[in-house]
DNA sequence: CGAGGGATTGATACGTCTCAAAGCATGTGG
DNA sequence: CCACATGCTTTGAGACGTATCAATCCCTCG
């Protein structure tokens, strides 16, 4: 419940409720593509249960994870003709997805334009943001930045469905160097960790604090 | 001519027509600021000459660069009721603006609506590519990206109408690292720099591997 | 021609990366 | 149900890239 709530910041029911009328569902496992850079954009999705990444690859193979996805986050929004990003589910996961091109009624196409355009305006703005983290924070704040953001998308939980080489690569990071970070913010009493991917904040305004 | 159509990747002309229509034309002079962060959205804007930036601000200073505006480039596209950047003139400039909330009959609503939409979609993929920039480029490929971009958007002037502290902001680097690369590219002969604020390109082969 | 601000260059410091080893979870087969 | 194997994570030592501090240079404009 809570979960939910705090993830449906892009958009009211009723522009989120047309992928639910007119979409298919889907269970994927873990590491599994749901769609793939350079092919053609079909579908739009969103996430009901697990959780999804987005990642961009540079030719000699450095990873840029492009964004997170929740239950209740619509993910493979592009403005082109293809994916500019692969996603992969992090976790056994359930999406659901409406083709963009389906011939429908004029209602469920405003309706869906609507979804669109709120999803995109919403990718637009956590793109921004992650954009200032890449550009002008240091490793410990990013950490931080990063951990305050699950925190706020999954309502509360502190569950990290990723790996330490995705939380990396979504921070511009190495490994080594996110794992420090933690350790550090653990040992500050910042946070605790009772689980390799499972934590709680124990100091909330330290944790802003610390994010910039 | 060749810079406006080099510009115009961000629609066609009919959508861009209804700010031509429906604007007030402003000139504005070096670093004057257009729109402040934080202020109401009210207005969409079209570089007519010169050229704008767009910057954000973390509470201790630092400052990131989100974009660049050269001729034809609409800015000022928000999602939200704020605006998330200030806008300055990075030199003495004209604009065009709308009122995104004016009365306005149905065909230029429709217009309007179509030219805030694909302005805003090639915002998300720019703003995407300066995310992978910042993840994952070291210092030369910024740099040398950097220079390719302005080739690319402005058609082939090599003109710099920025300081390095704002290109350094825009990369995420300080001002003496940009310098060092913009002399080491000198030195390998891939650019050449003619005035500070100009360069021509001497091998776009060697400049397209180096931007990775 | 002189003043002033931006840009370049140099020396050094610092933060993050790299390479390497050890530790710890997770799941599998005995 | 335990023991081992495997892959992910943590920790350490040292290297590297970029930042910082400082001096000089050089355009541009008055």
């Amino acid at each position: 419940m809570i979960a939910i709530t705090a993830t449906q910041g892009q958009g009211n029911g009723a522009a989120l409720a047309v992928i639910e009328r007119l979409g298919t569902r889907e269970s994927v496992t873990k590491d599994a593509e749901i769609y793939v850079q350079s092919e053609p954009v079909e579908r739009i999705y969103r996430v009901v249960s697990g959780a999804v990444r987005t990642t961009r690859l540079l030719s000699d193979g450095r990873r840029q994870v492009g964004e997170f996805y929740f239950p209740g986050d619509v993910f493979g929004l592009e403005t082109g003709p293809e994916h500019r990003y692969s996603a992969e589910a992090l976790c056994d996961s359930v999406v659901l997805s409406v083709k963009r091109a389906t011939l429908r009624s004029g209602e469920a196409s405003a309706e869906l334009d609507r979804m669109i355009w709120e999803a995109t305006a919403h990718e637009l703005d956590r793109t921004q943001d992650h954009l200032l983290m890449l550009g002008r924070k240091t490793a410990s704040e990013r950490v931080a930045s990063f951990l305050r953001g699950v925190i706020q998308r999954t309502g509360g939980q502190g569950d990290l469905p990723m790996t330490r080489q995705d939380i990396a690569d979504y921070l511009g990071l190495t490994i080594e160097t996110v794992s420090r970070m933690l350790s550090q913010l653990q040992s500050s009493a910042v946070v605790e960790f009772d689980a390799l991917r499972h934590f709680r904040v124990r100091n909330p305004q330290a944790l802003e604090r610390l994010a910039a």
